[in-house]
DNA sequence: CCTACTTTTGACCAATTGATTAAATTGTTT
DNA sequence: AAACAATTTAATCAATTGGTCAAAAGTAGG
């Protein structure tokens, strides 16, 4: 009744178009767009060009096609903030450039991704489990982030600040304006290829900015 | 047929109990509890402890009561900062203070305001109509926002850094680590007093971090 | 008490929701 | 082609949605 592996197409070695990769794709633009609650199972349908019942075939329940997005989105991107927390080099100078290098290239390549991750877990608080299964599954302990940082900054002579005061002011610098776009292009960038170009440079102003908090020449 | 007045309870000039603040009030807290796409008019009627046809009788329509509720919201933010951007002081210090004790008392008195307007915005761009023509009425030109922070830059000798760049800089700093609270408790705050501790002190360090920015003296 | 009114209620509505089911279609294997 | 399994479809479900309406209840003045 509930098969779900599909073989049709797969021979076919190229192209990734079967059913359940359509559907994700699909369902991943509705739930962007509207979000858990305002998405409709015939809207993902229409987009998917399937009937609806087929998405209940593959997936199940609305939760759990969600979940699959919403793991995805996840998965975006931890492993590439974590692989940036704790890489080799002790100098904080270059951990902070990666992390902001980071941030940007996510912000940049999915500009929707951290609103709607934070959105979801705030309308239904019990998916922050998923994140905290996802970081355990890892095997990474929060404390460990702290103290990684903490000790690539206890060198030199740098500006003392804590190492989570550190992390949170460079997330808020490089992700908040994409979150707050549409009021930023209201107020401050009435042009729309301005914040685009204010955007692009994001990266090295907070570079800079971040030096001049850590009172380090970049 | 739509009589929307209350006679009822005018007389008594205390209490600011008439069915449309209590309507109000319920429909506050269960459209930042859900999101209009998520809250629903019966979860509204009892939270006001009243019958669901009520509501429709003071608001006509889920919408029109929402957007009651969005522009109270509005309302709250704007005036303040508006009044803070274009303040009488001609030192960017006391503007740039000044900026971030009012966002930073915002997201305390109302931690969810910009979380809820970034969503409800995103969600339904068409509100942005809203927001346009609240600061039309107020007669505020999005221009001269950033003329009046730009001219106050152009003096002493203060680190060049564009106008739009030293609000948005500001406005991130102090509204994000609210927004993503529930994250940030996750990895870097496991204790939530820590977290109130660490927003409680967040006007200072902000200013800090911003005089560095501007490579300027606290 | 009677009348005119506002406010409140519960029954009801059409439309929509996520989900199920059985039948129809397609694909594969022999 | 026959038989079997996998996929797709359309019809349909019960539950829920925002909204309406007429009747009931409350209120005030005379």
């Amino acid at each position: 009744m509930n098969r779900l592996k599909s073989s049709k197409y797969v021979d076919d070695a190229e192209e990734e178009r079967s059913p359940e990769t359509v559907i994700l794709e699909a369902a991943k633009k509705v739930f962007i767009r509207k979000g858990y609650d305002g998405a409709r199972m015939q809207e993902i349908a229409d987009e998917a060009g399937m009937n609806k019942s087929l998405l209940h075939y593959y997936f199940r329940s609305k939760e759990q096609l969600f979940n699959k997005i919403f793991r995805e989105m996840l998965m975006f991107v931890w492993p590439k903030v974590e692989a940036t927390i704790f890489r080799e080099s002790s100098d904080i100078r270059h951990v902070v450039k990666s992390l902001i290098q980071t941030y940007t290239l996510l912000v940049r390549q999915r500009p929707y991704v951290f609103m709607f991750i934070l959105e979801e877990i705030g309308r239904h608080p019990e998916r922050i489990q998923q994140l905290k299964s996802l970081i355990d599954d890892w095997g990474v302990k929060p404390q460990h982030i702290i103290k990684s940082i903490d000790k690539k900054l206890k060198t030199k002579h740098i500006h003392h600040i804590d190492a989570r005061e550190l992390i949170i002011n460079i997330i808020s610098l490089c992700v908040f304006p994409m979150i707050a776009q549409p009021v930023a292009m209201l107020f401050l960038w009435p042009d729309r290829k301005e914040f685009e170009k204010f955007m692009q440079r994001r990266s090295e102003h907070v570079y800079m900015a971040m030096c001049n908090i850590l009172k380090i020449k970049s």
